[in-house]
DNA sequence: CCCCGAGCTACATATGTCAC
DNA sequence: GTGACATATGTAGCTCGGGG
């Protein structure tokens, strides 16, 4: 069996110790006064030979790993794969490597996940938790390990965040609908007791409430599969044949629900207005083209990695919390428009 | 007193060794 | 067979020695 090349083959071969060739890795051979002819040689023959540092070896050293993980709901969703693409860049020129994973919104998942990062020392937590994880986040925080929640937020425990105004954002959309003539709006969305949702339905209803008009809210089961969701909606919708617009509240439940409107032989806009949930590439090639909340996915990126490096390397500074909430935008196409 | 760099140790965990 | 103790792993950070 072959041995792996370690910090001490390169020492041994250069006769020099393998402190010397330590430094000169790490970049301090100036701040250590090491000659530069030692430091050329070192750098010719690791690159010679190969050597690449034994990082679990070095996080043992360390106590750090340079990984953070990401762990989202689902990482084949538009949405939160656009969110790690670009954690990922931001993080990568800072030198950290991303671990993504999905939760599928399942705690004993998420808590399995979780346990095994601390086991391998991952630096830095970024989560968009799903319910029933309480617990194993305050055990994160317990141990001052960085954590940024985004997307959503776990009631009455105090956490860095990132999120988006979700009622502001239903709210506006409802707004628009009403602007363009629509009066019979329904809100489709998750059975869910997680913030974002609830602060979508909330926005929903206050925009209802605002203009005198009827709720009409369905609520879906999220384990349900494709086929159940386009089964309920189209159900839902064919009891009440008078609503003449629909927001949907995730990207997910705004294809299966065009989909259920296809089934109905539905016309937007011109039987039914439409507003999705997120931007997502599908949106806007569709005919017609349909409107969308689109949540600042870059500025959250940035925000949720400059947060966690700021943990990261700020040492110990029992710095405060950081709450961001940043704005959507409502990006109006043919969907939602009113007929002539 | 400075410069260069060698030597030692901690880190977490698995496996080996030895006395009983 | 069991429990106690030793050793090995690769690296980084610290201390300090030796030569000038």
């Amino acid at each position: 069996m072959k041995k792996r090349l370690s910090i001490r083959d390169i020492a041994q071969q250069l006769n020099i110790s393998i402190t010397t060739v330590s430094f000169i890795l790490n970049g301090k051979a100036k701040e250590k006064r090491i000659s530069e002819q030692v430091t050329e040689r070192v750098l010719k023959l690791v690159e010679e030979l190969d050597y690449k540092p034994n990082q679990i070896a070095r996080s043992l050293r360390t106590g750090k790993s340079k990984i953070i993980c990401l762990m989202v709901e689902n990482i084949s969703n538009e949405f939160f794969s656009s969110i790690a693409r670009h954690i990922e860049e931001n993080a990568f020129e800072q030198g950290y490597k991303i671990i993504y994973c999905s939760t599928e919104n399942k705690p004993e998942k998420t808590r399995e996940l979780i346990k095994m990062f601390r086991e391998r020392n991952i630096d830095g937590y970024i989560i968009s938790p799903p319910e029933g994880i309480k617990e194993d986040i305050q055990s994160l925080l317990e141990d001052k390990l960085p954590v940024v929640l985004f997307d959503r937020l776990i009631p009455d425990l105090p956490t860095n965040f990132v999120m988006i105004d979700n009622s502001d954002a239903t709210y506006k959309a409802i707004h628009h609908l009403v602007e363009q003539g629509r009066q019979k709006i329904a809100f489709i969305t998750l059975d869910s007791r997680q913030t974002q949702m609830k602060d979508r339905l909330e926005g929903y209803k206050k925009g209802i409430k605002e203009q005198d008009l009827k709720p009409y809210v369905l609520k879906v089961n999220y384990t349900d599969s494709y086929a159940q969701h386009v089964t309920s909606i189209a159900t839902f919708l064919k009891k009440h044949k008078e609503v003449d617009a629909v927001l949907f509240s995730t990207n997910y439940l705004a294809t299966r629900g065009i989909e259920a409107l296809n089934t109905l032989n539905l016309k937007i806009p011109s039987d039914i207005g439409v507003i999705a949930f997120d931007d997502l590439d599908f949106f806007k090639l569709y005919q017609p083209t349909i409107t969308a909340i689109a949540q600042p996915v870059e500025e959250m990126s940035k925000k949720l990695i400059e947060i966690i490096l700021k943990k990261l390397e700020g040492g110990r500074e029992e710095s405060d919390q950081e709450e961001v909430v940043l704005p959507t935008q409502l990006i109006v196409r043919n969907s939602s428009l009113a007929q002539k």
